[in-house]
This record gives C-alpha cells, sequence and structure tokens, in this order.
DNA sequence: TACCTAACTTAGGCTTCCGAAGTAGCTCAT
DNA sequence: ATGAGCTACTTCGGAAGCCTAAGTTAGGTA
C-alpha cells in the first residue's frame, strides 16, 4: 500500500485558495475598470435577484446581520450599483435592485469569475477540477441540509 | 455531452465552505476548553516551527504585514500559548516559540481538525472527498508555482 | 384603540488588518 | 573603526467589516 500523498488540511487548503481567488478576482476587476470593487460586495451581489431583493433576505442568505448589510447596501448605492426601490407590496420594506451600471458590473465580475474558473481548470486538467468543484458542491449542500450522518431517529 | 450539473462557482464554494469550516472548528475548540481561541490565530499556528520561527518568515507564509504578525503574537503571548525568545544568531530577532501549553493546544486543535475533515468524508465519501482534497492541493501549489501556461483569456 | 411584531436605520464598539514612522542591531566600504 | 544603509521588530493612527442594542416606521390583530 503506498503512503498517503502529503496534503494540506481541509482548513488550510480553503483558507489559502479563498485568499488568492479573491486577489485575483479583484485584480481582474481592476484591470477591467470596477476600481471600487471590495470582497464584501460580494455578500449582497451574490445573492440579489433580478426582481430586487429584500435587505433581509440579503441578510440571511449571506449570513449577516441587518445592519452589516444595511452598511453594504449605503456602499454599493453610494457607488451606482444597486438602488432602494419601495416595495410595493409592504411599505416597511425596500426592494434592493441593480441599477444599469450595477448590470454591467455584474456581467464584468462574471466573466472575471469564468476566467479564474478557467485558469485553475487548465492548471490541474479540466475534468479533474471539475469533479472537485461537484464535490465540494455536493459537501457544500451535506452541510446545509444536516441531518448529519447516520444517526437518525 | 449531457449538460453540465448546476453548482456554485469556485469563488462561492470556497468562501462558503471557509466559513463553514472555521465556525466548525471554533466550536469544537471551545468544547474541548479553547475557549480563547481566535481565527486570526491559525496565521501563527498554521506555519509556526517546532524550533521556533521569526516574525518575519510568519509573516511572509500568512502574507500578513509584520505589525499584523506581531500583534497576533502579542496576543498569544498574553494567552500563554507562545513566548518570544532571543534569537541567538541575530539580536534584533527574536523566535517565536510554542510553549508547553501552546504545543498542548496544537495537538487538541489537530484533532478537531481532522474530526471534521472526517465528517466531511462521511458526507460525501471517503475517496471522493480525499480525492478533492488532493485536486484543491494540487492547484494550490500550480497556483504558487505560477509560470502559468499559456493564454491569458 | 392599543398592542405586538416585522423591516429597516442609527449609534457605538470590537477585531483584524494596514501604512508610516521609530528603535535597535547587523554589515560593509572606506 | 566608523558612518551609511539595511534588516528585524515595535508603536501609532486609522480603515474595513462585522457585531449588539436601541430607535423609527409600518403592518397585523383583537
Amino acid at each position: 500500500m503506498s503512503t498517503p500523498p502529503e496534503r494540506l488540511h481541509v482548513g488550510q487548503l480553503l483558507v489559502q485558495l479563498t485568499r488568492r481567488f479573491q486577489t485575483e478576482l479583484f485584480e481582474r476587476l481592476v484591470a477591467a475598470g470596477l476600481t471600487d470593487a471590495r470582497v464584501a460586495h460580494t455578500h449582497v451581489t451574490a445573492y440579489i435577484s433580478a426582481d430586487g431583493s429584500r435587505l433581509t433576505e440579503l441578510a440571511a442568505q449571506a449570513r449577516m446581520t441587518l445592519p452589516a448589510m444595511s452598511e453594504l447596501v449605503d456602499d454599493l448605492q453610494r457607488l451606482g450599483i444597486v438602488e432602494r426601490r419601495p416595495d410595493p407590496r409592504d411599505r416597511r420594506a425596500k426592494l434592493i435592485c441593480l441599477t444599469d451600471a450595477g448590470w454591467e458590473a455584474m456581467r464584468t465580475a462574471r466573466a472575471a469569475i469564468a476566467g479564474i474558473e478557467d485558469d485553475y481548470a487548465r492548471r490541474v486538467g479540466r475534468e479533474r477540477f471539475e469533479e472537485a468543484a461537484l464535490t465540494l458542491d455536493a459537501l457544500l449542500r451535506a452541510l446545509d441540509a444536516p441531518p448529519t450522518d447516520d444517526a437518525r431517529s
């Protein structure tokens, strides 16, 4: 039996790859003209719906508190990426919507991300990369719906 | 050609899994009695050498500035996890060393991490998990030694 | 009407980083 | 040997990104 190949533990792999991904992404965004982009913005852009999302929804999906999300939206509003519109169905609520500039930025960001995935795939092999990504996706879902493993009375 | 299964993009996978990993790890550490552990501490503990490491080394490996690493070490020193010893080879430098309590904490942390990996492996299948981890490890190395390849999209 | 809850904002604080500037020790050319 | 310049580290001030607590306004219910 071969000794298992040495590798960093999951935590280090995740942390380091996340950092490199973010660095690379924001370099690409800056290169594409989105110089004001910040990592925290992804907590909004990752979840915002095309029809507009409520602050409460965004905060829940990003697993942040309402004030934290509110500040983020403030910032993106200042940058002209999103706008707050009154929710016609509830005057307490506001719908956070992408502006035209916001949609444009989203397209840029998606292209940048696709570019990074492409680079990664080239580095470790397309199929191997895709398989790993699918495993991570499956793991994330398994953790989200956590009736844990075996013990299920 | 089947349509590729839907999945989150790498960035989201990495970010979300990292968060869950950290949450889980620190729950386990607290449960094990390491109530003062903080995520930032891993920037030291992940890289510190058994013979002691210089601040400069630690900062470089963790990709942080010297002042940031210095503060972290201050904190871990206050907690009795590490100590600063004069470096016999250079009186400007200090060797950051684990104390006995530090070693004990490291053992606890390693056990907690192993427990999490075990849980992950159970959720997606041992072999599949290990393969994904190895792919991530390969990717990280490929990014670290980045003679890249050819085309930049 | 009165009350409870929900959506959001404001205020204040903590952590974790960073850049700039300072101190002490090493090295090397003269 | 000594002054110039570099290196190792610390200190200081500040920004980013989050939090909790407490407020405001609107909706639901009796």
